[in-house]
DNA sequence: ATAAAAAATGAAAGCGCTTACAATTAAACT
DNA sequence: AGTTTAATTGTAAGCGCTTTCATTTTTTAT
């Protein structure tokens, strides 16, 4: 490997001036840096970034834990992210969590070793003693997809019970008055969340919520399925169905199906996410839109701005879902 | 940041047995290894991987290129890899190429710079020679879903002539013979390969082809619609549709719906590649399931095996797609 | 033309670790 | 006990770059 000496040595310079050039650091005059880039050109010479990251203190690196690499959430979400950092020279080192604590500190810890500048962090088991503790010794990190109070401006997450909100009042708008409801698990913040929503809608609009309506599902596609034939099972009555995600929704709409109840005409069902294929099913599935490309990049720019020290990145901390309306709802017959 | 130093003092030893005993290498008495572990713990030192990278001349990060981040494809395979590498402490650095040259070669480029002791590669748009060329001129990469005879020992590949010859081979066998094919962009290996194997299992069963019959999409779920309102404006004639990849298949459900055609009762539709919500359609899509993980997790253990010395980790450089059954396809009436 | 200010360069001390190689200590044999 | 041999440790030279500070060169102002 051809060397920062070796360049200065062809050029007649010395290694501080290649450095400059290589950087565009400090003043450098145009013909002395001509001569440079030919010597790197002539030598076919190769930055290496891992010894300037040791002299630098800098690695242009930011590290980010997912739960998982597979389906489309995370790749959405990471591909916002990259958009806005690929611009800004920066690279992404990507570890998984598997919502398993100790994969997740085992993962931060890596990706800190490794000198990331930043971390941007799903992490869905670890505490957030531990994310608040970490704040506080100083790393930098922006927390996506959950809030924590206490280092709120680290967090970059959607409002959820205003999307459970904006499903239900959509099926309420519409003229529907019973209401089932598929839950998220609710042991997760994003099912509590988007449940509380839900019932936040009925009571605006006056109609009351009953558990008899309400399933807790896990989020799965099988779960919907399961959900409304337990609903069906226990005698509930309704006309459509909101559901905590289009996983869920998709399973709703297999079982419905089973049962010989058309979607819309005798049940309208509404998701949440907006995954890729909620347009793909048949009908197209009304939803709510996670904007979770948004969420990514807004994270890179919290890290441009704050770690790096780029202005003009603006950024939110809880971004608002809307509804997105294709053909699996519509007014009660 | 403590250093080896500060641990090494606290230890009583020298910095080179506290190296040792973090990276478990030479010998190093069971008593000191215990002295130099508690002065660690004691002074939380946290080992500074970067400055590990520069002195041993290895980083344990694999460069990654794929084309986007975004879709399920490439988290799956992403996966794949992920799962290989994390019990070998590697990590990934991830690129995305955009399916453009120029961008391609910056990010291979980049990830050259900082030392990735090996690159994966699924890149689209930068030539057979630069691949090979890099290659020769000792980098480390394996290139995945691309086929390059010069580097094969390089490339992981499925064998799409054979998925598209399965895919057409089982509408014939159960009883089509009016078989209409939509093609993906044929400028491309995958999409040109798939038809092949169309052609392929046509000349074998003695069914001839004709290009009236064939249209060329371009991979998206919308050119699966408009390729049925083309075959259908131009006369062609057939019982089922043989499609280059899921989302087109979608496409043409769409448009065969609109048409008033059943599936799969008047007409039968299979995919290509398994993807997720293959399996949420109604009916489910009969397609042909693309091991993308797998390809991930090969392209792991190639670099397991051949960039680190580790050995049992086999591989395969030509996959073999197979036919996944669900309810599009059906014999004819 | 000459002093003062600004611009361009170089010298050299690290950044925190790994790794020959040499030196020391412990274990194994006669 | 006296060697040999093996197991542990320490010494110190880098790895390839950045960056402060001092020095030299160029430009600007008087």
């Amino acid at each position: 490997m051809v060397t920062i000496k070796q360049v200065s040595e062809k050029a007649g310079v010395s290694s501080a001036t290649v450095s400059r050039v290589i950087n565009d650091t400090g003043t450098v005059k145009q013909k002395t840096r001509e001569l440079v880039m030919q010597a790197m050109a002539e030598l076919g010479y190769r930055h290496n970034v891992v010894a300037a990251s040791l002299a630098s203190n800098k690695t242009h690196t930011i590290g980010y834990v997912v739960p998982e690499l597979h389906g489309s959430f995370f790749g959405a979400m990471m591909g916002g992210t990259e958009q806005a950092l690929r611009q800004a020279k920066k690279h992404m080192l990507i570890a998984t969590g598997h919502s398993d604590a100790q994969i997740e500190k085992e993962q931060i810890d890596a990706l800190l070793s490794r000198r990331c500048d930043a971390l941007i962090l799903h992490v869905e088991a670890v505490s957030d003693e531990y994310l608040v503790s970490l704040v506080h010794q100083g790393v930098d990190l922006v927390v996506v997809n959950r809030f924590i109070e206490e280092i709120g401006d680290n967090c970059i997450s959607l409002d959820n019970v205003k999307g459970g909100y904006l499903a239900t009042r959509h099926l309420l708008d519409i003229g529907h008055t019973q209401i089932a409801y598929i839950a998220g698990s609710l042991f997760k913040a994003d099912g509590k969340n988007r449940l509380t929503g839900h019932q936040q809608a009925l009571a605006d609009m006056g109609v009351e919520y009953t558990d008899n309506l309400t399933y807790e599902g896990n989020f799965q596609a099988k779960s919907g399925t399961e959900g409304i034939r337990a609903l069906v099972a226990r005698g509930a009555k309704f006309t459509a169905v909101a559901c905590a995600n289009d996983e869920m929704a998709s399973g709703t709409m297999i079982a419905l199906r089973e049962l010989g109840r058309r979607v819309p005409e005798d049940v309208s069902v509404i998701g949440f996410d907006n995954v890729d294929f909620a347009s793909y099913l048949s009908p197209g599935l009304t939803t709510i839109d996670y904007p979770v490309q948004k969420i990514g990049s807004m994270a890179a720019h919290w890290v441009l701005e704050r770690v790096y020290g780029h202005s003009h990145h603006e950024y939110q901390h809880i971004l608002s879902p809307r509804l997105i309306l294709r053909g699996s709802t519509s007014s009660p017959e």
